[in-house]
DNA sequence: GATATGTATTTTGTATATAATATAAAAACA
DNA sequence: TGTTTTTATATTATATACAAAATACATATC
């Protein structure tokens, strides 16, 4: 059999309305489509060379996920993002990090420490080098396999989605992902307690850390105005 | 001006597949279509008199609810209902309650303790009587004063769509939504701690309530094997 | 000039048509 | 008989068509 050719893989469909459903999310979270901002059915498949239907679809997951919001007969915009609307999020965010990190005390294997451990060191070896875009992936795959520790399928699901808005809020906001100082001891502190499978203080130092990022937020506000 | 004419209410107006939507939301949880069961467009468009886009937009804001799943090119299913789910459910509700309760004690009204304490009485009422129905539906209210009363907009959204599961598999897999006496101790307690804006113990009390829900329905569905 | 009123245009809502894929049944073959 | 291949059917995915409503703009009226 002539080895050119590889196997079709199958997993690799994505139907259009996934497709346009990430593409719109990732503009949205990206701040390329702004808050406010009208999404016209016809003007978005032009662009992106599709029929309506699958715009219309992906339109309609977005506003489920928050990002987007309808009217009927009106038609969608690129949902506000107010302070109190963050603010909310954050305070439900400290709620389920505190739960995912004490339940991840408690349920991490020896491996998942070891993992940790890793992307741990990879993170602060990008925030030093002043790296951004390493940070934020680090920091994304440090909480990421402290969610997934949890064992808690229902509770990554939520988490992930609210991270998601908290994101957004910063890059339209706050424009640099401020790597603050603190933000390594942290993430130390959150590893330690997990290793160390002390529920209690996992949860606690979880729960500052995402206080923390409200507190960087209003600061940051303030000197903005 | 003629009196008769009594202003049209244009919010009354919903689009078919917020219809749709809520009405096979609806059949879903009261256990009408179970769980794996197949949902076909065009034969619940057929049924209910509808092409099948509604039909569709309705299943794929079903499917963000995690109440129907969905596989690419082989169609939507009702959501499988597996108790490690509800646990997982279970789980995060008792966080996400614990923090609308003590945000509720720190900021509720003292109008909203008289209402609360008014649908606590009616709750009390019904459940003595054994009023299932009137029980279910101040039991709902109570929370959602609670809800309200803790001014996070995002927390309102998130835990009722969890109660909203909690819901579902009660009522197929315990058929009696057994007004357990503990009940009414659980809310009477809640309700004082809130009404003496105790933050901590409402929290406790709260989280109590929930826990005790997961236990029942363990024993119950130990029972049932 | 301000306020209606009518008309054209845009945009969403719903229905239908066509294409692609999956499933099930029938036929061919070993 | 059991297994593969073919064919038919059912079903989803996407595109298009048409209807209804919202918006914008022009025109008329006072």
């Amino acid at each position: 059999m002539a080895g050119k050719l590889s196997k079709v893989n199958f997993n690799d469909y994505k139907p259009l309305r996934e497709v346009i459903f990430n593409t719109l999310r990732e503009a949205i979270i990206a701040g390329e489509l702004k808050p406010g901002e009208r999404l016209m059915e016809v003007k978005l498949a032009d662009k992106m060379g599709v029929s309506r239907t699958p715009v219309r679809e992906a339109i309609r997951k977005l506003e489920l996920e928050g990002l987007v919001e309808m009217i009927p007969r009106k038609g969608a915009h690129v949902a506000e993002l107010s302070v109190k609307n963050i603010m909310d999020v954050l305070e439900v965010r400290a709620s389920l990090d505190g739960l995912a990190t004490s339940l991840a005390a408690d349920r991490i294997s020896s491996e998942g420490i070891k993992d940790l451990e890793q992307v741990l060191m990879q993170f602060v070896s990008y925030a030093e080098k002043d790296n951004l875009q390493g940070t934020i992936k680090k920091d994304v795959e440090f909480h990421d396999l402290i969610y997934g520790a949890s064992g808690n399928d229902k509770l990554i699901d939520i988490t992930s989605k609210l991270r998601e808005q908290v994101h957004r809020f910063r890059v339209i906001y706050l424009k640099d992902y401020s790597s603050h100082k603190d933000l390594i001891e942290e993430h130390k502190f959150i590893y330690l307690a997990i290793s160390k499978r002390d529920r209690e203080l996992a949860k606690e130092y979880a729960q500052k850390h995402i206080n923390k990022q409200a507190e960087i937020i209003i600061n940051a506000l303030k000197n903005i105005k």
